[in-house]
DNA sequence: TTGACAATTGACTCGTTGGTCATTATTATA
DNA sequence: TATAATAATGACCAACGAGTCAATTGTCAA
């Protein structure tokens, strides 16, 4: 749909520069020179339009790196091509990346720290193969930290070229940091992420959602709630999680109910994955 | 005043976990056990708490790294007590640096952006002047990459410890920087970040602190504290400031005497900078 | 014990927000 | 042209935010 598109381009503009929350859906509507009321027939939320701006554009960065990185024969150029992937990338969505840079751990909505998670992960594993590929067995004790140097170095020399007006040279950028990688994957010898390291912090995310946690989470919001047909809706699907009785089609309806309240919407998304939606 | 204190501390907490915007005023009047009321006699405004807690941790950061990197003799040492006493600051102060991390670049408040900018310039010359120390006339041209390859590295290991609540070795960490620090200097021979592009983003107002500034931060001081040692040395060291009549060696002790005091700290660094020790 | 003064309270204002929905405008179909 | 279906509107709502201030409570010298 055309609206949704004007929504997402104009939207993203007021975001890069006042921030997601300082963004109202009225500026946003004014912007696009429509009403409320268009919005809520593209989007559901104000929150579903960032997630589905994260998903649109995040969806597009890693499919183009990660082309450019199974793409390219000559291990000479891998770094180079992936270096000057991203920063084009980021160049040509200079508002997204703001965005991305501003929101980074600052938003409090699960659903999008989670989305940010599961696609920070896929970069890391994209870098990993690479420096794998490359450089092989000899730096497998510092492979991790490698990993997280080109992350740092994406991260610094990103800020830099977003948030100063100033063109830089993409080409000359990223012939530097290629040079830099290979130094360090050269000379280190000395590792700070160990393999247990890496298992520990990747652990949270790997982590079984265990049905009694999700149940001790709808608990906690029932009692937050007033009594209404979402509160009730928790119920019923507390008790479906407790003994199925209630067929697919129910349990989806009763999910539907509560997926747009502000306390039931991680339940939402927990119970989704569980039931396997 | 006692309650200053406590909403300061109290209010990082509630920041550190939820953001500045997502923590309301109620919120952390019931989490300080005071009424809303007492809030407003304590700060003016909502933003000036944040402006606050800015001015209370970075004034100390600040402080501590520079007084870390300019009494150590050992150039071997150097970077090693420089990341340490960054971490470690990182460390015991965590839920500021989680603040910190989460609000960098958010734009809700001018003077915030700002103030932060500036903290972030003398971080910046402060691991400027190690590098040129350290490595002397053969890196000339790369030193501000190797600036931001620092900065870089300081900024992803901090979240990777920050975010995960696992006990980090920061001796370990510390050499394992010294380590990629010292290879990139040797090895490093594309710059990309010049001399000109330095100007170009610093271009934005180098305030320059002023004596008549000083002497105003200190006589603040000196009646805010108690009659004690470090009392008369600030009021030593304010006589010296208006009229120079001590000996390099007195005023080096005075300085030494109130550089632990948790209210001076600031004072002493920009004295020793004033005073160009 | 009194009363003047300061500290503290929390109900209140006023503005803004995300989200809704009865109404109106537009388009497609017959 | 008449009618049904769809798209779009914007006044409206409840909730919540920062900040205020008249009223209450606490303090302490006389």
């Amino acid at each position: 749909m055309a609206k949704k598109q004007l929504i997402m381009e104009k939207s993203l503009e007021l975001f890069a520069n006042k921030g997601f929350e300082a963004t109202s859906v009225q500026q946003i509507t004014d912007y696009c020179g429509i009403s409320k009321g268009a919005f809520y027939l593209s989007f559901k939320s104000k929150d579903e339009l960032i997630l589905a701006l994260i998903d649109h554009f995040m969806m597009q960065f890693t499919a183009d790196v990660d082309y450019v990185v199974t793409h390219v024969e000559d291990d000479e150029k891998l770094f180079y091509e992936f270096y000057y992937s991203t920063f084009n990338s980021f160049r040509k969505h200079s508002d997204f990346a703001k965005v991305l840079m501003k929101e980074q751990s600052q938003s409090f909505n699960k659903e999008f720290i989670v989305k940010m998670q599961s696609y920070d992960r896929l970069f890391e594993k994209t870098i990993l193969s690479m420096v794998e590929r490359l450089y092989g067995e000899e730096i497998e004790q510092i492979k991790y930290d490698l990993v997280y140097c080109i992350k740092g170095f994406i991260s610094i020399y990103s800020q830099l070229f977003l948030f100063q007006q100033i063109p830089m040279d993409l080409d000359l950028l990223s012939k530097s940091l290629v040079e830099k990688t290979n130094v360090l994957a050269k000379h280190t010898t000395i590792p700070f992420i160990s393999q247990e390291l890496i298992q520990m912090v990747e652990h949270p995310s790997n982590e079984e959602v265990t049905k009694e946690k999700i149940l001790e989470l709808m608990e906690q919001s029932i009692e937050e709630m007033e009594e209404s047909i979402e509160k009730e809706s928790v119920i019923l699907l507390k008790q479906q999680l407790q003994e199925p009785t209630l067929s697919t089609a129910i349990v989806k309806g009763l999910l539907k109910n509560i997926r747009n309240h502000p306390h039931c919407k991680w339940i939402s998304y927990l119970l989704r994955n569980y039931f396997g939606f």
